[in-house]
DNA sequence: GGGTACATGTAATCAGTTACATGATTTA
DNA sequence: TAAATCATGTAACTGATTACATGTACCC
C-alpha cells in the first residue's frame, strides 16, 4: 500500500527512472544516459546527479556500493521501495502545470526587437528539430522505447510549432487570426 | 557603455521589467502585475518578489522608499543603472535554450500510461487555451502592448500544438509521418 | 612523456520553496 | 462583531548553480 513520498522532486523521479532502467549506475553513467534522453526536455545539472542518489539512499529508495580501491566510484541501485515510489508517482493523478521558460519570449515580452529575436530563434529551433528527428529515426525500431518515442514526438511537434510561430513573427505579420 | 551585469537571473529581469513598466511598485503590486502577464509563462513565487527587489537595490539597480508609519510598505523604483542593465539584456545576443518542464511528458517518458495522461492533458490545455484567448481579446487594442501580445500569441500557439499532440496520443495513433 | 580531454567528485553560495505570522478590509 | 479574505511580509530549509579540484586514459 505504498504511501505517497512527499518531498520527492522531479529530479528524484528522473534519477529513480534512470536507475530502474539501468539496473545499476554510477552518477557519471546517469549523466550520460540523461544527456541522451530526458535531458532533451528536462535539464539536470551534473552535480545533482551526484547529490540526488545519496538523498534517495537516505530515504531507502536506493542503495550504494562503493568500490574499495582505485576510483572508489559509487554504484547505485534502486530498491523495491524505490520502484514502488516511482510507480506510485507514475500512476498518480497529479500533473502539475508545465512551464515554458523560454528566455526569448521573456525578452520579447519586455520589449526586445521581435524580428531580431525571431530570426535567431528560427535557426536555433531548426537545428533542434534536426537533432530530434535524427534521434527519433534511430530510436524507432528499438523495443521498449515507446515512452521515449512519444517524448521525442512531443519535442518534434513543439519545435515545429515554435518554428512556425517565430517565422510568422519574423515576417512581421500578425497572428493568423480568428 | 553599460557593462554586462553578471549574476542577474531571469527573475531579476522580470522585476526590472515590471518596475520600468510600473514606474513605482510595492512587491504586492509586482505580484499582481506578474500574475496577470508574464506569470502565464514564467512563474515567480511571491516570496521572490519580496526578495529580488532588495537584491536589485543592493546592486544599485533600484531604490526603495519605505513608508514611515502604518504598514511601512516598501515602494521600489528602477534606477538609470537598472534601465541600462535591462536594455543591455534586451539587446544582448545571448538567448539560452528554453526548456519544456512538462511533468506529464516526464511521466510518459518513464512509462506512465500515455492514453490516461493524454486525456487529462487535453482537457487542461483546452482550459488554458480558453483563458489565453480571452485575455488576448482584451489586450488587443491596447496601445503599447505589442510585446505581451506576441507572448500571448506564442502561448496560444503552444497550447494548440499541445492539444494536437495529446489528442493524437490519446487516439493511440502513432505520429502522422513517414 | 606532456598535453588534452574525459571521468569523478566536493564545496560554497544563492535562489527558490514552503511555511508561518500578522495587519487591514470587506462581508455576512 | 466574527469570519473570511486580501495584503504584506519574514524565516528556515533545501535544492540548484557555479566553481573548483584531482585522477585517469588517450594521443601526439
Amino acid at each position: 500500500m505504498s504511501m505517497p513520498h512527499p518531498g520527492l522532486t522531479p529530479t528524484s523521479y528522473i534519477v529513480l527512472g534512470l536507475l530502474r532502467f539501468a539496473g545499476e549506475a554510477t552518477p557519471y553513467e546517469l549523466k550520460a544516459t540523461h544527456a541522451g534522453s530526458v535531458g532533451f526536455f528536462w535539464a539536470v545539472p551534473h552535480s545533482q546527479l551526484y547529490a540526488e542518489p545519496d538523498r534517495l539512499v537516505a530515504r531507502g529508495l536506493a542503495t550504494v556500493r562503493q568500490e574499495e580501491r582505485g576510483r572508489r566510484r559509487k554504484h547505485y541501485r534502486i530498491t523495491d521501495e524505490g520502484v514502488a515510489a516511482l510507480d506510485a508517482w507514475l500512476a498518480g493523478a497529479d500533473l502539475p502545470r508545465g512551464e515554458l521558460r523560454e528566455p526569448a519570449l521573456l525578452k520579447v515580452f519586455f520589449g526586445a526587437d521581435p524580428t531580431d529575436v525571431a530570426v535567431r530563434q528560427v535557426e536555433a529551433h531548426r537545428e533542434r528539430l534536426a537533432t530530434l528527428t535524427a534521434i527519433r529515426d534511430r530510436v524507432r525500431g528499438l523495443p521498449n522505447a515507446t515512452g521515449p518515442l512519444h517524448t521525442l514526438d512531443a519535442g518534434i511537434a513543439m519545435q515545429e510549432a515554435w518554428i512556425a510561430f517565430w517565422e510568422r513573427l519574423a515576417a512581421g505579420s500578425g497572428p493568423v487570426e480568428g
